[in-house]
DNA sequence: CGGCTCTGTGCTAACGTTAGCACTACTGGT
DNA sequence: ACCAGTAGTGCTAACGTTAGCACAGAGCCG
């Protein structure tokens, strides 16, 4: 690698007037810098960050941790802040959990001995106490999922809502056996959809056996299959199904259309999030969307504002994004009557 | 940040002492390690590895730079390549290009300043001459696209014979109108795409113009919705199309099915990748399918290899993978006449 | 013409870690 | 009692870059 000195020999100046050539320091001639620009563009010059970080400069590294890139929702979140970050200057550092807190624990350490400048996190259900340590020892923020013991910072969606809708429309036509498929209840998000799914069915005044929560693994398109199949063969078969995942959702909207079950008029169904394939599914997915998009990028753009000022300005934020109901025709009435938009 | 020097200073040591203790030097007094490791947990330290890289360490992240991470392809591969990586103690950069060879140069600037252990590139059409230079100054390995002034070093699918084989089924179904979507002829992948439909045409021995080719951005959902909306309302509508990307399938399906085209009577098509939805979109999409994950996979164990044995053996290494057509139910004979899998 | 400012450059230390060498205090053999 | 060997530790330099200070030479004023 070539390295200041070796322009400096070459040129038979001084390491610190290359150094200040190259910062365009104004105390330089303009002929030498001239001589060490060119010098160093010749010999492919690029300066050393690491070496300038032991100086006192920041890294200019973001760490993304999150459970799967291959889930859209990440994908997504991906995408806008490495967008943003880029325009600032910023590079992403991807890390994947698959949802194991040890995992979680190992790239937390990796990123701190990397000495990245922050890092966004969707928390594993119960992190590490280490990983809340390494954390707390950095900018940081909390997308989606929120664990208390980390920083107050968190952008996320109202997910109790948005599934209290889901459910809300599917009583509103009627149904009094409603299955929600969703994930542990261990994970914020998976216990905030919960509570939205239970409240909605006490609000429309249901007796208690009327809703069936099937929890499994966080992100599993195998639990929504394996569900769907366990429920349409057991007694007692739902008349709607309320999903609380993505992944879930593609599991259980594939095993239904590979069993042929008619779709609202057999079995009604909510999905959440909204992908290219469910305005085609079926009947078209009526299903929760969610704005993460705009989560992300309002994500990105506030750590750049926290990075950016000097005065760590650490006090408590949070950003709570309402999801909606995109009404398309997988719903109807438990009679078999079709009303799909009638909530 | 706690340093070695705060131990050794707690302590009463030496920062040498400290240092061989972490890295359990032999010559250390087990009592010794036992108290600087105590004290190093107490206190939070975590080793400074830009530190460590200008003592000639060598750095532990591995950068990935793709057109877009929202390309299921790419996510597949960001994730696969992640899992690999993680497991062998390196990290992952992600660098989005958006097909854009002058934010490609802007990623591999910073990517060299950060001195990543190596680059997996998915590279734009035409990279900009320092683009090449940085990259071949580290190393590195080209994923999906070939360019020739980079290394020989590349891992892809055999793109001219999968579409090949995509129009072959059409040709024999029948089909003397045939709609060729694809990226634009600049990239490796969307000129070994298209040789692949025309030479599929030519064994058929269809006249010259029963094949025709749109060609559009490298990867736009937009630009297959218009292609669609452009291709029905025009003159000579076409009996079959080919498509030649994710993304492109994805804004095809979506406009077929928002039109009501009855596929196959009306219109045949093979698409290109295979996405969830895919399945169960109308009749069942008829696809070829890549080998991406073990592509991403088999790239992910050479570099490791590659990285940790010492002598850079950069002997050129290439690896195709094969497509193969998924049969579903979305192709038939022209005269409305139905016969899937008949190829 | 001595002392001033100004311009352009060099020297040196420092960041945190590690490796080579040096040093001290034992142990055991003669 | 003396020397060799060894276990355990400290000192120092080096990695590439930058900032503070020093310094040489030129031009200018009194």
């Amino acid at each position: 690698m070539i390295t200041t000195r070796d322009i400096a020999e070459r040129l038979g100046v001084s390491v610190s007037t290359v150094g200040r050539a190259l910062a365009d320091d104004p105390r330089i001639s303009e002929e030498t810098k001239f001589r060490v620009r060119q010098a160093a563009s010749d010999m492919g010059y690029v300066g050393n960050r690491a070496a300038r970080m032991m100086r006192g400069a920041s890294s200019n590294v973001v760490a993304l941790v999150i459970p799967d890139i291959r889930n859209s929702f990440y994908s997504t979140i991906a995408h806008e802040l490495s967008k943003n970050m880029e325009s600032e200057g910023f590079q992403l550092m991807l890390s994947e959990t698959d949802d194991d807190r040890t995992a979680e624990l190992r790239h937390l350490r990796e990123l701190s001995a990397n000495r990245v400048a922050a890092v966004i996190i969707v928390p594993s259900a119960r992190p590490h106490s280490e990983s809340v340590k390494l954390l707390r020892a950095l900018p940081h923020v909390q997308l989606l999922r929120r664990h208390p013991s980390l920083g107050s910072q968190w952008f996320g969606v109202d997910d109790e809502e948005a599934l209290r809708r889901a459910t809300a429309h599917l009583v509103a036509q009627g149904h009094t056996r409603i299955s929600y498929l969703g994930g542990p209840e261990e994970l914020p998000t998976g216990a905030a959809r919960l509570r939205g799914f239970r409240s909605a069915l006490r609000e429309g005044g249901l007796p208690d056996d009327a809703g069936r929560a099937e929890l499994g693994p966080p992100s599993s398109v195998d639990h929504g299959r394996e569900t769907v199949r366990r429920l349409l063969s057991g007694p007692d078969v739902p008349t709607a199904l309320v999903l609380g995942s993505i992944q879930l959702t593609l599991g259980v909207l594939e095993e239904l259309s590979r069993q042929g079950v008619k779709v609202p008029q057999e079995l009604s169904v909510v999905g959440f999030g909204d992908e290219p394939g469910f305005s085609w599914w079926g009947p078209g997915l009526t299903t929760v969307g969610l704005p993460i998009q705009e989560m992300a990028t309002g994500c990105a753009l506030w750590m750049i504002r926290r990075l950016k000022t000097e005065p760590g300005n650490d006090g408590p934020y949070t950003a709570v994004s309402p999801g909606s109901l995109i009404l398309r025709g997988s719903t109807a009435s438990p009679d078999g009557g079709s009303s799909p938009g009638s909530a």
